[in-house]
DNA sequence: ACATAATCGAGACGGTACGTCAGGTCTTTTG
DNA sequence: CAAAAGACCTGACGTACCGTCTCGATTATGT
């Protein structure tokens, strides 16, 4: 049987292989840059001169400067996501949005998250991304909610719950008019599922 | 009665005026450009040659881009805000996020929007001007929520409402995984009016 | 006799006259700025604002910047220039290029005659300026050879003087790789006086 | 013997080189634009366009537009030069004079020059470079009349006598009062000649 | 061993937009 | 009706990044 899996070419590699060293060049370069920078605009130049590489060397495995940012920022949000497992929704709910609002306390994520949607703002392939990255993040908040149908209404709607609840989070965090504080994680955790037990509320 | 501030200058003005022409072909060029635009990024060369204006003059009134954009935007915006005064909160609340939804959805209000947001991503001055919009528009919701103290839980985080009310507005704005459809603004009004109703569960 | 001398219009003049403050304002600022700005170019703004003036008042009784310097630069020459009367040929050419290198040397004069080249070598009205000007120069010193008709050879080319001259002097006043020094003025003047009396020699 | 100096870096050159294609277009394109132009300034972008090249590979390798024009001037100089070797000083000097006035008649040279001298006038980067190139023609001259040691005079003005030459070009030439004409040409370097020859005047 | 092939750092390239500056004109109010 | 103030249009400037394209050098297979 011939498999057609991913990393399985037809014909085998030839030639020098990426060099992991420089990936990850790239990738440290990227965030310490950010943090340093306090929210000024990271240039590609700057990346690769950080690095120690060549401008090709990033375009050539990134197609653009938000999909490298992308990549640090995943390679960061994977140690804070940790999906809870409680006996509530609104216990989980509330240790979820908690986890979400400490991330994004922490400089060191917020500078990436904050370049990223400034580069998804001008950049199409950079909005693409970030689609799907917050695709993915949906989908696991909607996997935390259908872990407890017994305390879903049936006519709950919860994409409507989901992006209240991220909609916020983004909203606060790149307004920075309010603080995404463990209260407020608190409050709106509850609220979403109170929400989520009362299902929609006949017109 | 001698009042000698607000509109009584010591000296009236001397020279040239500000030519209001001139300032209304800007925000006209500005609106008719991004409509037709269609999404891409316009810039000032562009904007001044379509209003037969000086980059300058552009300059001379706006401290950037964004600014001018804004200041297109709030007045199509003034169409629309229209402060709903009903009945019951649910109705007002309802109302009040279907006009928003709509507006968004009206492809001239949503392109200077789109094109704000992207403005404000890098230039800070435009990023102020942002928050300042945005903190008028959640004055007014504010003042709708208090406009019906019987219906509000004592302990209701009003705050907390009109972040989950915007955040979610403008997240499916943006990324548009979901469209801002008059059904999901009034389940978004039920749901939000009835929160504000049972205030704040203890913990 | 009606006098038709510059001031004396036929007809009386109606409305306002002439500030005659404001153009010695606008004069003595030209001057003082290119003083103190040390060769950098002075800009139409900058001497209106210094001169107390508008703009306007400027550009309606001058064509252009470089008239303006002009203008500045002629009343100082006019202190320079004395036309020498001395015995010989070549004691009053020497000391009419020990006067016009002196005039040059002096920091008041200099400034304002580098800044008038700079303004002839783009504005096409300062350069019409600036031919007439030299003209009247290159006629006083042909006056000056012709007040020696015995000392000049009937075939000597005094065209040739005189551009050697007056060449020598811009081309060392602009380029300034070597003094107008008085020993230079008294060398050129006794080598022109020689040349005047060879007349052209024979080919 | 191992010399790491001059022409032996230690390390070779990296990167990418400089595109000789481009640079000869962009010189070709300031004479061709020049020539067209007819005397009007000539911008960067214009040029740019024209020879096909972003602004900035002009700005990479000349520190300003003057320093285009020189370089273009100085490709078409070369051709023009030929130091003359004859019997005579006189005769030597007449060729050097006459070779120089018609470069300066022949259009191609004309607007080149023309418009190095304007961009002197505001581009002290510009004027500095000027400042060298007459220094070495005047160098060049120089050499001419020390090569004729036995028809000098001992306390001849060398630089006296260059100045006269080079100063009447340049001034004549911006004037444009009275013609670069070959007569001329033969009259100025009999006097100069006969200068030289006669040297300084005992006061 | 040696050719083939891909990667790497470096950096030049064509472009687009930016925000600033100066020039010369036009307009309003004051004296 | 001239003058001061100052807004206006024009056009060039020099800079900042972008994403692409060479370079020569450096690995890794394949034969």
């Amino acid at each position: 049987m011939t498999n057609p899996d991913d990393d399985t070419p037809r014909r085998a590699h030839t030639g020098r292989r990426r060099n992991e060293d420089a990936r990850r060049a790239i990738l440290d370069a990227v965030l310490v840059l950010l943090a340093e920078s306090g929210g000024a605009p990271v240039t590609i130049d700057t990346i690769a001169r950080a690095a120690g590489v060549g401008k090709q060397t990033i375009y050539r495995w990134w197609p653009s400067k938000g999909a490298v940012l992308l990549e640090a920022l995943t390679g960061l949000a994977g140690d804070v996501v940790s999906p809870p497992r409680g006996e509530t929704l609104r216990a989980d709910l509330t240790s979820f949005v908690t986890a979400t609002f400490r991330g994004a306390r922490a400089e060191s994520t917020a500078a990436v998250l904050r370049s990223l949607v400034r580069e998804a703002a001008r950049d199409p392939h950079a909005a693409d991304l970030v689609r799907t990255f917050t695709e993915s993040r949906r989908d696991a908040l909607r996997a935390l909610l259908a872990g407890h149908p017994d305390e879903l209404a049936p006519d709950a709607d919860l994409d409507l719950i989901v992006d209240q609840l991220y909609g916020l989070f983004w909203y606060r965090f790149l307004l920075a008019h309010r603080p995404l504080s463990d209260e407020a994680a608190g409050a709106l955790g509850a609220a979403l599922a109170a929400q989520a037990g009362a299902g929609s509320v006949r017109p």
